[in-house]
DNA sequence: GCCAACGTTGGC
DNA sequence: GCCAACGTTGGC
């Protein structure tokens, strides 16, 4: 299995929709980005955990794990023209955006802030530290995880 | 709200 | 295929 980081606006889906609805799979809809794509379509899997991050918002960090529970499919958002990820180039026949479902497994006790997670020397190779970073769906490995999890 | 950094688009 | 212009991300 293979560990993962997933950016969010928590104004929009946050780790607390998740406590909410402990359970029930969420779907992880709108990356638009070719690379983040690419990482939902090839490598996610099913059981692999996930730290959840705030971006955007008053308290940046990481905030809480969830786990796969539903592999690449498309993503519906992009063939809804009402929605703000409506894609005209995308079609049903070849679909260009992929979500995955993921399920709830914990909060963590404290959000980790970034600027935490940027002093840490073992994490300096972590796309979410590194300078002019966008990419919302990145590999973390099984160490940079370890590693992380002993920041709590 | 600013703006640096990066990704995407489209003319050539 | 290059690259300028433009759009977006996301911390501050």
């Amino acid at each position: 299995m293979n560990y993962w980081l997933f950016k969010t606006e928590p104004v929009e889906c946050s780790i607390d929709d998740f406590a909410n609805a402990p359970d029930q799979p969420i779907s992880w809809e709108g990356v638009r980005n070719y690379q983040a794509r690419n990482f939902l379509r090839d490598d996610v899997a099913v059981g692999d955990d996930v730290f959840i991050y705030h971006s955007s918002c008053k308290d940046i960090g990481i905030a809480g794990i969830a786990r796969v529970v539903r592999p690449a499919y498309p993503d519906p958002s992009q063939f809804d023209s009402s929605s703000i990820y409506y894609d005209p180039k995308s079609t049903e026949a070849c679909p260009r955006w992929i979500a995955v479902d993921l399920v709830f497994v914990c909060k963590l006790p404290e959000l980790i802030p970034l600027d935490k997670l940027k002093k840490i020397a073992n994490l300096v190779e972590l796309p979410l530290v590194r300078k002019g970073n966008r990419l919302s769906v990145m590999p973390v490995t099984s160490a940079q995880w370890q590693t992380i999890l002993a920041l709590t």
